[in-house]
RNA sequence: GGGCCGUUAGCUCAACAGGUAGAGCAACGGACUCUUAAUCCGUAGGUUCUGGGUUCGAGUCCCGGACGGCCCA
C-alpha cells in the first residue's frame, strides 16, 4: 500500500506546499453559503441581472473534477448540499493562491469566496476571488465516470461510496427523514419515547439467537437484547399508556439481503387500544410517511408499483391458505397439515402443534405472494406467545403481521396482560420446542410486573430498515444500513 | 451449510485455444484564460486475492483456502 506511486507523489506534493508555507490541514473555515444555496439564490437571474450582483458567496468543498487551462480552470465543488462549479483565473484570485492551487489535486477541501455568474454555457459559477486549501487529501478519489461499483469496497469504505454515488447520499438521507416521521408520527399523538436496555439479563421478546457478553463489575452475563418488548411493557404497567422506542436489536444469526445482526425496529404500546386500533394507525402512519419521504402513497419498488393507500385488505391466515389452493382439512386437521408441510418441503424438528405447522405453510405458500400491503391475522396462538387469544376461538391470538413484496414488515397484536396465562404460556413454549440451553429463559421480574396489572393494551414492531427498503428502492438491507457487517478482512 | 459467479494498475474493465499483462479515467512532465467524461503531446504505474499442483511455460488448467455477490436451505 505505501508502495502506491500515487502516495509517494501526494506526499512530496504536500511537503513542498508545507515548504512553501501553505498550511495543509488548517483549523477553520467559515462559509456562508451551501452549494445548493447559491444555486437557489442565484439560479433564477439572468446573465445581466448577474452582473450587475457584486456582492460574493463564501463556499467550501471537496474538488471533484478539475478542468485546467493554464492560468485559468474550472472545478467542481461537493458540499453536503450538491456541487457548485468555481471559476479560478490567475488575474482574478492573485499569483500566490493560483500557484498553491495548481498543486491541489481532486479530493481536496478548498474554501472560495468569490461573485456568481453564469458562463457561456449557462452554468452558474462562482469565479473566485479569495481560494484557501482547507484540507489535503493524499489518496485518489474512485474513477469519476464509472464510480465506485465494486459493492464489498463500497461496503466497507462507505465514505467513498457517499462520496461518488449520489444516490447512496440520498438513501441516507431518505433513511434520516424517514425515521424522523415516524417519530414525529407518534409524538403528534402523544407517545413518549424511550430507550430500554440493550443489554439484558434475559433476552426475550421474540425467539432468536442473542449476542452473549459480559459485566466484569456486576461479574454477569448480559445478552444484547432481541427486541425491547418486554422492558416497554412494564413501562405500559408503570403508566405509560403511550410509548414507544426506535433502536438497534441484535440477533445472531445469518445475514442476508433482508437480514442484518443488528437492525433498527420501532416498537410502540398504546393502552384502551386492540391490534384492530394499530392496524387502522399502522395504514396512516405508512401512508403519511410515504407522502412526506417520497411524494406520493404509491411507490415503486423494484419496478412494482406498490400502493400504500389505505384500507388494506386484512386476511385470516387459515383463509390465506385456502385461497392459495391449500385443501381445507389442512386448516383443520393437524396429521393433514403435516402431510402437507412434508410434502411442500418444509424442514421439521418433529412434534410440531397444528398451530405451528399452519404458521409454516403459510410462509412456504402465501407469504412470497403477498405483494401489496395486507394484514395476515389470527395468528395461532402456539406462536404467538405474547399475545391476547381471541375471546371466540382461544386457538387463536389477536395478532397481525403487515407483509409487502412478501415480506414481514411489521407485526402487532393485543397484549397478553393476563400474568397466569402469560407464565402458562412461556412454560407452554419451553415443553414445546427443543430449545437450545441458551434460548431457554423464562423472565420472571416481567411476569411480577404483569401481576402488578397492565392496561388493556396493544403493541406492534415495525422493521424500519425494511421500510426504508421499500421506500428507497433498496434491494438489499445492506444498501439501507450505513455500515453492514462484513467478515474480516484478510 | 449447499450451488453458481466474481477477485487483474488508485478506480472501471480487457487479455483468443496455456506463449513477454493492456486500455480508459486518475497520476506525473509539458501546452492551453468559458470548460464540464475539456483537449493536445509525452511519461510512469502490476504480489493478476492467497497457497499448492500440472506444464518447457499459468492471469488462463487442476486442488485447497480467503473475501464478496446472487440463489437455495
Amino acid at each position: 500500500m505505501e508502495r502506491s506511486q500515487i502516495l509517494k507523489q501526494r506526499k512530496e506534493k504536500a511537503r513542498l506546499l508545507r515548504q512553501e508555507g501553505v498550511e495543509l490541514y488548517p483549523r477553520d473555515f467559515k462559509v456562508d453559503c451551501t452549494s445548493r444555496g447559491v444555486l437557489e439564490r442565484y439560479g433564477g437571474l439572468s446573465e445581466e441581472e448577474l452582473a450587475q450582483v457584486e456582492e460574493t458567496v463564501t463556499v467550501a468543498g471537496r474538488m471533484m473534477a478539475l478542468r485546467d487551462f493554464g492560468r485559468a480552470a474550472f472545478t467542481h465543488l461537493q458540499d453536503r448540499k450538491g456541487r457548485i462549479q468555481v471559476y479560478i483565473r490567475k488575474d482574478k484570485v492573485g499569483e500566490g493562491a493560483f500557484k498553491v492551487f495548481k498543486r491541489l489535486d481532486v479530493g481536496d477541501f478548498i474554501g472560495v469566496r468569490g461573485r456568481p455568474f453564469r458562463t457561456k454555457t449557462g452554468e452558474l459559477t462562482i469565479e473566485a476571488h479569495e481560494l484557501k486549501l482547507l484540507a489535503k487529501s493524499m489518496r485518489p478519489l474512485p474513477e469519476k465516470w464509472h464510480g465506485l461499483t465494486d459493492v464489498e469496497l463500497r461496503y466497507r469504505q462507505r465514505y467513498l461510496d457517499l462520496i461518488v454515488n449520489p444516490k447512496v447520499r440520498d438513501t441516507f438521507l431518505k433513511r434520516s427523514q424517514i425515521v424522523q416521521a415516524l417519530r414525529e408520527f407518534l409524538l403528534e399523538r402523544d407517545f413518549l419515547e424511550v430507550e430500554t436496555p440493550m443489554m439484558q439479563p434475559i433476552p426475550g421478546g421474540a425467539t432468536a439467537r442473542p449476542f452473549k457478553t459480559y459485566h466484569n463489575a456486576l461479574d454477569m452475563e448480559l445478552y444484547l437484547r432481541i427486541a425491547p418488548e418486554l422492558y416497554l411493557k412494564r413501562l405500559v404497567v408503570g403508566g405509560m399508556e403511550k410509548v414507544f422506542e426506535i433502536n438497534r436489536n441484535f440477533r445472531n444469526e445469518g445475514v442476508s439481503s433482508l437480514h442484518n445482526p443488528e437492525f433498527t425496529m420501532l416498537e410502540f404500546y398504546q393502552s384502551y387500544s386492540t391490534y384492530e386500533d394499530l392496524m387502522a394507525l399502522t395504514e396512516e402512519m405508512f401512508q403519511e410517511v410515504a407522502k412526506r419521504v417520497v411524494g406520493s402513497t404509491k411507490v415503486v419498488y423494484q419496478g412494482v408499483e406498490l400502493d400504500f393507500s389505505p384500507p388494506w385488505p386484512r386476511l385470516s391466515m387459515k383463509e390465506a391458505l385456502l385461497q392459495r389452493g391449500v385443501e381445507r382439512e389442512v386448516v383443520e386437521d393437524r396429521e393433514a397439515a403435516l402431510r402437507r408441510a412434508r410434502k411442500e418441503g418444509i424442514e421439521l424438528r418433529g412434534g410440531e402443534s397444528h398451530g405451528e405447522l399452519i404458521a409454516l405453510l403459510f410462509e412456504e405458500v402465501v407469504q412470497p405472494h403477498l405483494i401489496q400491503p395486507i394484514f395476515v391475522v389470527d395468528y395461532p396462538v402456539e406462536v404467538s406467545p405474547l399475545a391476547r387469544r381471541r375471546d371466540d376461538d382461544p386457538s387463536l391470538t389477536e395478532r397481525f403481521e403487515l407483509f409487502i413484496m412478501g415480506r414481514e414488515i411489521a407485526n402487532g397484536f393485543t397484549e397478553l396482560n393476563d400474568p397466569e396465562e402469560q407464565r402458562e404460556r412461556f412454560l407452554e413454549q419451553l415443553s414445546r420446542r427443543e430449545l437450545k440451553a441458551e434460548e431457554v429463559f423464562i423472565d420472571e421480574d416481567f411476569l411480577l410486573a404483569l401481576e402488578y396489572g397492565m392496561p388493556p393494551t396493544a403493541g406492534e414492531g415495525i422493521g424500519v430498515d425494511r421500510l426504508v427498503m421499500l421506500l428507497t428502492d433498496s434491494a438489499s438491507i445492506r444498501d439501507v444500513i450505513l455500515f453492514p457487517h462484513m467478515r474480516k478482512r484478510r
